[in-house]
DNA sequence: TGGTATATTAGGTCTGACCGTTAGACCAGA
DNA sequence: TCTGGTCTAACGGTCAGACCTAATATACCA
């Protein structure tokens, strides 16, 4: 007897059962065996991708095939095109650039409300000042002071203010060293500067306490101490996502808001 | 006089002056055309776009150049394209998995350890935590019993632990009701599955605490209390990542380490 | 030596054709 | 009445070949 003979059903038919099978385009398949190869660290980064007409040569697929497949890795962050003699398509590791872009259409297209960014950096950037305070080196520290110079020096101009607001922020993500939560940073970063850069609720007294704050910051980050240091930005930046919230109740414009 | 006539140098040429300038591709500016048409909320979800060959009427542009634009925008994850009839191009909202896809390639291009990955998630699910004991709907609260009856009956099968695992995370996580939290957590969740699913080790013990550990915080999240929630989960997910990294001591055989 | 033409090599775009898959309508046999 | 076969039209997927445009290497000339 078989051992895992197909029962029968009442229609006396086999009850086999099948998933639903996907079969992939050819454009996909040499997208992947390049990725599979570029992140597998065999072609580092810079390494040129043979042309165009010589993938053709040696895939047996049409150019028009072999260009959707680099489109699809330029597109990933995986490769970098070049146009003209001695272009091509030429091996990056994905960066915080594609993460922030990739959040930033997830913010736009969830229409996801400002109070929502505010919350995930409340979850987010203490804990990154209390690996900064751990792992910082006097580089970034440097960087966190470039960042304080720059927004003491703003005086009322908003741009160079949000500029050096968001630089010391990306500083003390990175001086986390941690990629992934930098990357996150700079992408929130980002998309609280686009959501934050036409509103009227930053006057001088918000700026004033910004820079008292972000000193603070910096010292317990100076001085080595993660307590300090995740206590201080963690009241940082819960109040000024305070303040905003109360600017928008306030002036009654909830914008983003959800339906 | 004309108000603002160029001077002119010495050689007698005007000084007009240029930034350098950017000449997009055809098939980025449909792509940008079409990108924004669905962000800002013309298309709603699952309305088709014109077949390529209509595209190609309407735009002057070939059909490559057409196809190439479709094609960015599947890669971000705002179409998805069908073939066959009736098929095209359907608007789709990016969704977590386009964000998860681009952590994915984020983690594996820059070689992130996995203790990045750990220390991400000990700064981001304790404050998922709190939001969901603040927020929770009866129907999150059925997720996550779900995930604690599941991980309970898993046994010692490793799969259907990790699986539940992931389950009960990503439950909290959407009980925050906080999409790019939830968005994150996923990405991260599934970062971390791919990281630990062939590790040793889950032993008894460890899945015996991570029971207790899903269910006082569950507890927490029903009686609304986010001051328990924030702890337990913190203390959960801290313990959990001491312990992998006790064991890739142990073991001594660091895994993605930075060079 | 230094600028300038020219050739070469790359990607970008276009055309037109054909292939493969799918939804739907219709029909024929059990 | 169910099941399967067949046909057609409407899609995206792939292909081959051509030409355009940009960038650069290189030879050339003042």
């Amino acid at each position: 007897m078989s051992p895992a003979a197909p029962s029968t059903t009442r229609n006396g038919r086999s009850s086999i059962q099948l998933t639903p099978m996907e079969v992939p385009k050819a454009s996909d398949v040499l997208a992947n065996e390049l990725r599979e190869r570029i992140l597998s660290g065999e072609y580092t980064e810079g390494t040129p991708l043979p042309p165009e007409r010589e993938l053709v040569v040696q895939t047996k697929m049409s150019r028009t095939t072999v260009r959707e497949a680099l489109r699809i890795l330029e597109v990933q962050g995986l490769v970098r095109i070049k146009a003209g003699r001695a272009g091509g398509a030429f091996v990056q590791r994905p960066g915080e650039k594609s993460m922030a872009d990739t959040v930033a259409l997830l913010i736009r297209g969830r229409q996801i409300r400002l109070g929502a960014l505010l919350e995930t950096r409340e979850a987010i950037e203490p804990f990154c000042a209390q690996l900064a305070a751990r792992h910082r080196t006097d580089e970034d520290l440097a960087r966190l002071d470039a960042a304080n110079k720059d927004i003491a020096a703003a005086g009322d101009k908003l741009d160079a203010f949000l500029q050096a607001n968001v630089d010391w922020h990306i500083a003390v993500a990175s001086a986390s060293h941690n990629e992934l939560l930098s990357g996150l940073m700079i992408s929130l970063s980002r998309a609280i500067y686009a959501a934050t850069e036409n509103e009227g609720f930053i006057d001088e007294k918000v700026r004033e306490i910004t820079v008292k704050a972000h000193r603070s910051v910096t010292k317990a980050i100076r001085d080595r101490d993660p307590d300090a240091a995740v206590r201080r930005m963690s009241r940082h930046v819960h109040s000024y996502a305070e303040s905003i919230r109360e600017f928008e109740e306030r002036t009654d414009i909830p914008l983003d808001q959800e339906p």
